[in-house]
Order: structure tokens, then C-alpha cells, then sequence
RNA sequence: GGACGGCUAGCUCAGUUGGUUAGAGCGACUGGUUUACACCCAGUAGGUCACAGGUUCGAGUCCUGUGCCGUCCA
């Protein structure tokens, strides 16, 4: 074995085989428990970001915890195809040719989307594998796949024919950018600064007097069609009837009064541009007033605005009105403002309200989606998103689905040609069409891509199709166990996932009707959301391609390996909380990685490896009379970490799994187990017992570690003799109990009480090295010890002689009869240790050491006194606290009466000197 | 405006139902190549637990309020 732990050899390799062996494909296996996993879709023209990295690290992790559990586990892999950003880049590179896409055509389009898609899609799959994922990939599904559009299409049918879908002219957000209608979910509102514009109108029916009105887009003011105030607003009741003179593009329009006018707004008078304004039109609707639209879809103003305006961009126009206000003397002042505009998510620039003919879908199972996640059915990881989540099912508004685009599913809707497409009599819904198509015209827009992806754990199980169901196990992995995803996309996905689940598995209810709870369980897509948190730079900012802050995730598995970018991302990674992304954790992970590498080297070097596939076989080798307490203690804290770590999984708590195992790899194992072993497998009749600890230790460990790195665990399995040809990855990682279990199964004593003992070794040994350390004795150096205890201790220090001697650093340890004088102790819970009488001591540093020691314990002292000398105290605390309390004030007063001895002895051979 | 989260060592974070002297990793500092590992080992220093009240024998932990940072919703 080579001195530096290389992933690159062994990374590939180990990859391909597994693929070679099918160890990631999902079997039905009706014996076994089912586990699966669907991955949230990447965007198929996506690259890896350090979000997926860490997103799909838990799942993978999950995904292989389970493996070796026993369990069937499917992990299925796919994209989606993102209607808006792909078909924007498809369009944008056309540009660079010359071409458009109504150039094109529809169909032409398609085939070069697709091409493109094809081309330049696909490239995150393959960044998946290099980081390890053991997902199923002969299921990769993406959302334009022929069976997958099918069932959205199959989806869309069923909901118009229970009547949840209808078309309308409605007030949408309008993207002028992508020249498309979005859902509310999609657009971002941004805090602005803009200017508040204060604007005279005059009365018409009292010239020469006037009111003012306030706002931030006086380009409207051309679409105006009325004012209105509050019907119990004081200072305007007298206005209700009559008119007010349009400033720009002159003409009177009506006063009205409605009580959606917020009074305490500006002066409590509201311009009505009905066209664009959700809360305009709702009022125009109201008192029947007219629809002026004076924008195109691309965000011009059109002829309605009047030929001044017409084909100004809506910006420039604002500045342009702006002008004429002022210059004609109707500007009253202009005031800096902050208020919220709506963004496009995509295209980021601001949205339109505009009228426009849509699809609308009212959810189904709202209801029920409040119900499955209140009553525990779904499980939050962390819980306090489900309040989010209540929150927003509480407020939810209508979904408008269609899309103005190309690129996605189109509405399985016909038109009767040339007939008026709002006559319900004229429309064709279906999944196959009409069967006259040449009478018949498709409805143009596809639908919004979050409504194929809610179909995603039932759609890549061959929804709706019986046959497609039964091959790829909808009945044996549906409801999924676990989604991982991140809080950003509740509303989005997980919510809407959840109401499809609820709608279409399983038996079809009405409208009206309610699912019953016991159907509740099945129908549900997943039991348990894992949300994770957004990575940060370290400066706290979000990652973006803009800051160019972003680590590319390739880069980092290059340098640090596959499992170092693993283990290093997951170690700062705490539940749900944001995480502060620095590349040390990710080198950390490395050195991790070359810790677990070189103590396996260190094994093999120090002896034979043998067959150790299995704990029998290792203990095979095990002599319980040559075991000593370290040898049983490792064992029991291995136990130990087991049973820790399956409890922190359920909490989905992967940095605690993490910094669990860690602890008793690199503190117990490492630092103290190997270290003691040195002296032993020195000694022929030790050595093969305490080697065969080490393996036990080592086999558990790497069973613990492989979900987090799977590629090096996988590697050290077959070099240390774990494998008899067989993976690591369907080993079971078993409970402690079972662990000892075993052990003991195969003759071997495991001695419970080992622990305490081991520890106060330990403990004994820090500070005999901490001792030698202030003097600048180098740890290489062999000290001469002696101490005075009582014979219990003397007892155990005799017993663990060498692993004193050996870790300290230490040429031998003398009981001595009676306390020295002249020399400065090392009071410890074992007893008073000194250092050989040859050995040089400065007695003023050594003067400085005790009497910082005594002024601690006097603190501790007196905290305890007090609280001892408190009668509520004594009265209302627990018996055990006040024993306890008891307890520490005898052994902190021992302790103390030591060190003061010790501080007068050496004091006054001193004085006798001078 | 409403909701949620965060504020603990220089940095990143643990800290269970309130209970003994608040922990870890990294970084800093000191020393170290006895054949696993310098991607390492040993040791040391470093904390008014954001602030102010309250409950309690006892508060990092529970309650109220304030501040700052962040996210979501309107």
C-alpha cells in the first residue's frame, strides 16, 4: 500500500464494477423490505452545483444504509425539462445563428430543442456518478420521455373531467422577457426603490379645483379609466359621482367609491388602470367599468396608449410621462419610495400584471394535504417547515398551468377550427384528440413544468399504465420512503407532489368527497421530507454564477477525491440549518480519508491478513486470557457508536452520524487503541488477539463509514480480508448488542465494566504527558515515574503498566511507600505521580504550576460550598445532585490538600537551600 | 406588517426532559520524524453563552421584551 491514500485509481474502478455487477439496480424482491428514493430532478441542461452535491450525498448516503441493510432500495435517477430556462437557452444559441424560433416553426422547434437537449443535456448524470451515486440507472426517467408525457397528459384529462380545471380571462403575471403567463410561485417579489409620483387631476365638474393622486407607474396613467376612494373616507364622500380630467391623453373618467381603496395610502385616491392592476381590475369589475390595455406582451406601450407612447419600452415611457407631467405643471412632486415589484424567477426582470386567457387548475386534496402532514403520515425533517407548508395550503390560490412556450407538454385541449373557442361545445378534451383532427386545433401553450414533476414518484413508476406499473413496482415502492430536498421548493414540488399522490394513487374520489383516513397512508408519495439547507460562501452569500463564488463541485472531487468532497461537505452540514461552505472542511475530508488508509496500511504491516469474512472467523483468532481492558473497551465503545449513529440517522443528523464515528475512529481507535496495541503485537503471545481486535474494529468502522465514502471503504473491505468476494455494500452494519452478541458467540469474554477503567487510564496518561510537556521534555524522552496511592490504584496502574509506560513515554513507574519530600506531585484521581529525582525541576515554574492548580480548585470550592450551604438548595434539588455536589467538594478538598503539600514541600527544601 | 430561523472560544458548530467545573473540529501558540499517517502526533491558551427583565434552590437551556443577521409570506 502506497504511504498517500490515492482516489484516482480507485475511484473509477470501483464504480464501474459496481455498475458491472448491478449492484445499484432495484430488484422487486418480495422477501425484502422495499426502500426507495426519487431524486428531484436536476434540470436536464443543469451542471452540478455544490447544492446538488450535498443533496445528493444524503441520498446516496440513505440509499446505502439501507443496502447494506438488507433492504431492496431503489434509487431512481432523472431530469426534468425546465420549459422556461431551456427554452430560453435553445432560443438564445438560435440567436447566435440568426434564426428564431417562429422562424422555425413549431415542429422544427421541437426537433432542434431536442437535439440541443440531447447534445447538452445529460451532463449531470454523468457528474452524479463521479460523485459516487448508487442510483438505478437503467430508470432514468426525464419528464418529455413518451411515458412520462403520457401520464401528464392522462393527469390533465382526469382533472378537467372532474371539473378542477377551467379556462379564463385573468389578471396573471405577465414574464415581457419570456413572453410567457407564470404562477405566482414564480415570480420573486424584490424590494425597489422607486419614485413616488404625486399627480394633479382636475374635477371636471368644478374646473379650476383638483385632487391629487399618487403613484409609482405613470406610464398607466393612459390605460386610466376611473378613480376611486373608500366609500367611508371623510374628506372625499362628496366626490362619489362625479369626474375627474385624465391628464395624459385627456378624456373624463368616473369617480368611484370602493371599499378596496386603502385610505391611509398617499391621499386616499386611487387611479383604476383595470388592464394592469390585479386589485384595478377586481374594482373595475365591480362597478363595470372598461378594460384598456395599453401594453403588448412584450412590455411596449401599444396604440391604445396614443401615438406619443406607442412602441416605447415601458421604462422609458414611465420616464417620458414623467416629463410631459412635469413640464405641463400637472407633476406635483416626486418622492423617493421603497416598494415590493414582482421579478421573474427565471428571467428576472420585472412581471406585467396583464389580462390574459389561461388555464387554471383549482387543487385537489387540499384538504387532505393539511391532513396526511398534521396527523404524521408525512414526517418534516425539520418539523418547523410543516408550518410553512400548513400556511401556504391555508392561502393557496388557483394554479395557473399554462405555459406561452414550446418547449414542454402541450394542453391536450382542441379548438373547433374557426369556431369561438370560450363555447364549452367547441372544445375536445383528451389524451388521443379528436378523431377528426382536420376539424379540430391544438390549444398552443404547454403546460407549466412543475405540473409534469408533481407526477414524479407515480409517473417514473409507470402511472397511469397497468402493465408500466407492475414492471417497474409502483405497488413495491410506492409511497417512496424519504424525499431530500430543500425548503425552497415546497410550494413548488413537495406540496403539489402531495396533492397529485393524494388525487390520482389508488381509488378515484369526487370533488366533494373526502379520501377516507385509512386510504390516506397508501396514497401519500413519500413518508418523510429530509430538507436541507442552502450552501453559503464563506462571507454568507448565497452561491451564484454571477459572484462567481461557486466552487465547481469536479474541481473539488479532482483535488480532494470523491469521498474527501463527501465526508467533507456532510461534516458541515447541520439539520436544515444554511451551510457555510470552506474548502479546509472539504481538504479535511481528504485527510480523513488518508487517517482510514493508513491505519489500515499500519495493519497490514504488522501481520498476516486472514480470512475475515466474518466476526466468527476473527475471533477465531482471539485468546480471551491475553485481552486486556483497552482491548475490551474498544470493543464496547464500537458497540457503542453503533447504536449511537442508528439513532442520529432517524433525526436524519448526518454531521452528528459523522463527528459519532469520527470520535471513535480517530480519538479511540487511532489515538489510543493502535498506540497501546504497538507494545503488544510486539509480543508473540499477544500479538494475533489484539491484530484480531483491530480487525473487529476496523471491520465496523468501515461499515459505519461507507454510506458517507463509499469508494475508499469498499477498497479497504477486500485489502484487510472483509470481502470473500462479495461488496461491502450488503453487509449489515447490525446493533451493538448484536455486535457483542457475536463476539461472545464466538468465545470470546467481553468484560462490560472495561470502559471506566480504560478511561481513567487515559485520563492519567494526558496528564502525565501534560506534565512532561511544561518542562519541555520531549515525548520521545524515557521518564522515570513514581507515585503513592492507595492499593486499588496501585493495583490497576501495575495492571496497566505498559500502556502507561509506552504512551507517556516513560523508562518505568515506581510505587513508592510514603510521600517524597522536596518533590512537586501530580495530583490526579489515581494518585500523587512525581518525576524521577534525577530529572532537573525549576521549582519556581514548578511553584507557578501548583499554585495555579490551587487557585482553581479554590474556585471550584467555594461555587461548591455555597451552593452546599444553601438550604432551598439542600431542600429542593434532587437527591442525587446534592450526593453529587457532596461527592465533588471531598474530592476537589483532597485534591486540594495534595497540591498543597506538594506547593509547601517544595517550598521549604528550597528555603533550606538559601 | 406577519411567520420562522440564527446569535455559545478567533472561525464553523454541538449542548437531550433546567442539575456537578459549557464541549468538538479547525485556526493560533509550544514541542515533536520512536518505521501507519506532517493529509501526522503530544500539549497549551482561548467563553459576561447577543442584550435587559422574569420564573426557579439552580437558567446557555423555560417565559417576556429589545437589538442585529437571514429566509419565507403579504
Amino acid at each position: 500500500m502506497d504511504k498517500t491514500y490515492s482516489p484516482y485509481d480507485v475511484e473509477d474502478r470501483l464504480y464501474q464494477k459496481s455498475l458491472e455487477k448491478g449492484c445499484f439496480a432495484a430488484k422487486i424482491d418480495k422477501c425484502k423490505m422495499p426502500y426507495s428514493i426519487v431524486i428531484p430532478p436536476p434540470n436536464v441542461t443543469g451542471v452540478l452545483t455544490m447544492g446538488h452535491v450535498l443533496n445528493n450525498t444524503i441520498q446516496d448516503i440513505l440509499a446505502r444504509r439501507e443496502r447494506q441493510k438488507g433492504k431492496s432500495v431503489l434509487w431512481l435517477p432523472g431530469t426534468d425539462h425546465a420549459g422556461i430556462a431551456t427554452q430560453t437557452k435553445v432560443e438564445e444559441s438560435l440567436r447566435k445563428e440568426g434564426r428564431t424560433r417562429k422562424e422555425l416553426g413549431r415542429e422544427n422547434f421541437l426537433e432542434h430543442a431536442a437535439l440541443w437537449r440531447d447534445k447538452h443535456g445529460g451532463i449531470i448524470l454523468r457528474q452524479l456518478k463521479k460523485l459516487g451515486c448508487s442510483c438505478d440507472w437503467g430508470r432514468n426517467a426525464h419528464t418529455l420521455d413518451q411515458n412520462y408525457s403520457d401520464s401528464v397528459i392522462h393527469a390533465f384529462v382526469k382533472l378537467y373531467k372532474k371539473g378542477y380545471l377551467y379556462r379564463g380571462q385573468r389578471m396573471v403575471n405577465w414574464c415581457p422577457s419570456s413572453l410567457t403567463a407564470l404562477s405566482d410561485e414564480e415570480v420573486v417579489m424584490k424590494p425597489q426603490k422607486s419614485i413616488l409620483y404625486k399627480i394633479r387631476y382636475e374635477i371636471v365638474e368644478t374646473p379650476g379645483s383638483y385632487l391629487e393622486v399618487s403613484t409609482t407607474r405613470p406610464e398607466t396613467i393612459v390605460g386610466d379609466v376611473a378613480l376611486a376612494i373608500h366609500p367611508e373616507d371623510p374628506r372625499w364622500r362628496n366626490l362619489k359621482g362625479l369626474h375627474a380630467m385624465r391628464p395624459i391623453n385627456p378624456m373624463a373618467i368616473p369617480i368611484v367609491a370602493d371599499k378596496a381603496v386603502q385610505k391611509d395610502f398617499g391621499t386616499g385616491i386611487l387611479k383604476i388602470t383595470p388592464a394592469h392592476d390585479k386589485l384595478d381590475f377586481e374594482i373595475a369589475q365591480r362597478h363595470d367599468l372598461p378594460l384598456v390595455e395599453i401594453l403588448n406582451p412584450d412590455g411596449t406601450l401599444n396604440q391604445k396608449a396614443g401615438y406619443d407612447f406607442m412602441g416605447l419600452e415601458r421604462f422609458s415611457a414611465r420616464k417620458l410621462i414623467a416629463n410631459q407631467l412635469q413640464e405641463k405643471g400637472i407633476l406635483i412632486e416626486k418622492e423617493e419610495y421603497e416598494n415590493n415589484v414582482g421579478f421573474s424567477e427565471r428571467a428576472d426582470v420585472p412581471v406585467e400584471p396583464r389580462l390574459s386567457e389561461q388555464w387554471f387548475l383549482k387543487y385537489p386534496r387540499v384538504e387532505e394535504a393539511k391532513q396526511v402532514v398534521k396527523e404524521g403520515l408525512i414526517q418534516f425533517f425539520p418539523k418547523r417547515w410543516e408550518k410553512t407548508y400548513l400556511h401556504w395550503l391555508d392561502n393557496i390560490q388557483d394554479w395557473c398551468i399554462s405555459r406561452q412556450l414550446w418547449w414542454g407538454h402541450r394542453i391536450p385541449v382542441w379548438y373547433r377550427r374557426g369556431e369561438n373557442r370560450s363555447d364549452p361545445s367547441n372544445l375536445h378534451v383528451s389524451v388521443r384528440g379528436p378523431a377528426d383532427p382536420e376539424n379540430w386545433e391544438q390549444d398552443e401553450d404547454v403546460l407549466d413544468t412543475w405540473a409534469s414533476s408533481w407526477l414524479w414518484p407515480l409517473a417514473t413508476l409507470g402511472w397511469p399504465d397497468e402493465e408500466e406499473m407492475e414492471d417497474k413496482g409502483l405497488d413495491y415502492f410506492y409511497p417512496t420512503s424519504t424525499l431530500v430536498t430543500g425548503p425552497d421548493i415546497i410550494f413548488f414540488w413537495v406540496a403539489r407532489m402531495i396533492m397529485a399522490g393524494l388525487e390520482f394513487r389508488g381509488p378515484s374520489y369526487k370533488r366533494k368527497e373526502r379520501i377516507p383516513k385509512n386510504e390516506l397512508a397508501e396514497k401519500i408519495p413519500f413518508r418523510k421530507v429530509c430538507f436541507t439547507g442552502i450552501i453559503r460562501d464563506s462571507k454568507g452569500r448565497k452561491m451564484s454564477k454571477s459572484l462567481g463564488n461557486s466552487p465547481d463541485p469536479l474541481d473539488l472531487i479532482a483535488k480532494y477525491g470523491a469521498d474527501g468532497l463527501r465526508h467533507g461537505i456532510m461534516s458541515i452540514a447541520p439539520k436544515g440549518q444554511d451551510i457555510r461552505f470552506s474548502e479546509e472542511r472539504i481538504e479535511q475530508g481528504r485527510n480523513f480519508c488518508n487517517k482510514l488508509w493508513n491505519v489500515s496500511r499500519f495493519r497490514r504491516n504488522s501481520g498476516p491478513i486472514e480470512n475475515n469474512s466474518r466476526i466468527e472467523m476473527i475471533c477465531r483468532r482471539i485468546q480471551s486470557e491475553f485481552l486486556d481492558v483497552n482491548d475490551q473497551a474498544i470493543l464496547l465503545r464500537v458497540a457503542e457508536t453503533m447504536d449511537e449513529v442508528e439513532r442520529i440517522y432517524s433525526e436524519f443528523e448526518f454531521n452528528s452520524v459523522l463527528q459519532s464515528i469520527y470520535r471513535l475512529f480517530w480519538s479511540d481507535f487511532c489515538d489510543w487503541y493502535v498506540e497501546v496495541s504497538k507494545s503488544r503485537i510486539k509480543e508473540d503471545f499477544s500479538k494475533d488477539s489484539c491484530l484480531a481486535i483491530q480487525d473487529l474494529c476496523l471491520r465496523q468502522i468501515l461499515l459505519l463509514l461507507h454510506p458517507f465514502i463509499p469508494f475508499i471503504t469498499e477498497e479497504l473491505w477486500s485489502k484487510l480480508g472483509f470481502s470473500a468476494g462479495d461488496s461491502i455494500q450488503f453487509t449489515k452494519p447490525e446493533s451493538g448488542e448484536s455486535f457483542i452478541q457475536a463476539i461472545e458467540a464466538g468465545g470470546v469474554v467481553v468484560d462490560r465494566k472495561a470502559m471506566q477503567e480504560m478511561e481513567k487510564i487515559r485520563e492519567l496518561v494526558t496528564q502525565l504527558r501534560g506534565l512532561k510537556a511544561e518542562r519541555n521534555l520531549s515525548k520521545n524522552k524515557q521518564i522515570a515515574f513514581s507515585f503513592f496511592t492507595d492499593d486499588e490504584n496501585a493495583e490497576t496502574i501495575l495492571q496497566n503498566e505498559t500502556s502507561i509506560t509506552t504512551t507517556v513515554g516513560a523508562s518505568g513507574l515506581t510505587r513508592l511507600k510514603e510521600t517524597p519530600d522536596g518533590k512537586a506531585a501530580l495530583v490526579t484521581r489515581m494518585g500523587s505521580f512525581y518525576l524521577d529525582l534525577s530529572t532537573e525541576i525549576d521549582r519556581e515554574a514548578e511553584k507557578a504550576r501548583l499554585e495555579k492548580e490551587i487557585d482553581g480548585l479554590k474556585k471550584i470550592i467555594g461555587t461548591i460550598q455555597s451552593k452546599l450551604s444553601n438550604k432551598p438548595f439542600l431542600a429542593n434539588a434532587p437527591p442525587h445532585i446534592v450526593e453529587g455536589a457532596k461527592f465533588q467538594l471531598i474530592e476537589n478538598q483532597a485534591k486540594l490538600k495534595k497540591n498543597q503539600d506538594s506547593w509547601a514541600s517544595i517550598s521549604n527544601v528550597e528555603d533550606l537551600k538559601t
